[in-house]
DNA sequence: TAAATATTTTACCAATCGGTACAATAAACC
DNA sequence: GGTTTATTGTACCGATTGGTAAAATATTTA
């Protein structure tokens, strides 16, 4: 079903939703022009790079996005157990208790990887960076957190693949429950 | 550089690296005929069904290999501790340390999933079931040895989903590591 | 109102897509 | 040998791909 797009700012998240529902390649611009509500000609006078910028300034809206309600209150907050607990929270909302697709992890698989490396690194980097923070700031050491923090991002992303390949949710809601216990046991 | 085939059965390892390299959509017939070395003819003669029954075959052969690699001896080893270390170890070479894509995870994120469906689940659900019924035999109750088994699993795919997109194959082999440690723990 | 700018429509492009038809060739069998 | 079968090469198909050009239309500014 065509959303109609009324202002430019509303096109990324439409494109977002499509590139996560058919990857990259899978998004053809006829695609494209439906969903959006946009011809050809409209999508190249906002997108002059084409399918790369459209996907460019996604991967920066979704990272963008992450920084802003993830990252930085982990980081800043000043009871990292409730900022951990809100990033649990706000993962599960963002992808829909493993029904929508992480858009980054997706791109990762992708032979599309190599084109976007330097986005898609940074996205589970900083990630992992600011998680590592509060967890520092929950007692533990450095290597603790560190390895906290990997084993919990990459829980997250293997979760999102086993509940799509099962096609059940609660494969999502579980996991997400063992991380977070996991983060906040040891404290 | 395009590796000449002999046999039938010689196609579909490299059939099974395509796909893993470039995706379902993305494995041209062009691309295919270049890396087989054999032209469309041959490939409509061996593949009536087309690209579609080549990534069926493929993921019936992954399917059988992890059966009787890994799922069978889950089962049936007398040691179920030496079975999840042989896991581990068959795992960590099948992906070589984090380097090679699961294919049937890159299908469960793509949008040829619903195609394949129920050869993606079966393949993680039968997996779930062997490393429960180790992890059972290890000591653990129902419940337990199913939550451990699923966190495995699903550890391993995001460990190749973050590897890849952190370009860094230490992440694969420290997520395994962890893993094994977890499932022989607490036995 | 008029000029400048922003946006959209339409038609078009070469390249590639998955797939088919079929004749040419190679191999196996009697 | 000859015949049948298995395999391959070549030419082709309509559809779609990402992308371009430029005229037509809104919209904003002066």
């Amino acid at each position: 079903m065509p959303k109609i797009v009324a202002e430019r700012s509303d096109v990324l998240p439409v494109l977002a939703e499509i590139f996560r529902e058919n990857g990259f390649e899978g998004a053809s611009l006829s695609l494209i022009a439906t969903r959006t509500g946009l011809g050809k000609g409209s999508l190249y006078h906002f997108f002059p790079g084409g399918k790369e910028q459209m996907a460019t300034e996604v991967l920066r809206e979704i990272d963008g996005w992450f920084e802003s309600q993830v990252y930085q209150p982990l980081r800043d907050h000043n009871d990292p157990a409730q900022a951990v607990r809100d990033m649990c929270a706000a993962v599960r909302d963002y992808f829909q208790s493993g029904q929508r697709v992480c858009l980054i992890g997706a791109f990762a698989l992708d032979n599309v990887r190599d084109r976007f490396a330097s986005a898609i690194a940074d996205y589970f980097a900083v990630w992992q960076q600011s998680l590592s923070a509060a967890l520092g700031r929950l007692g533990h050491s450095p290597q603790s957190a560190s390895g906290l923090a990997e084993d919990a991002i990459l829980s997250i992303q293997g979760a999102l693949v086993l509940a799509r390949a099962l096609d059940d949710v609660s494969v999502f809601d579980r996991a997400l429950t063992r991380i977070e216990n996991r983060l906040l046991s040891a404290g």
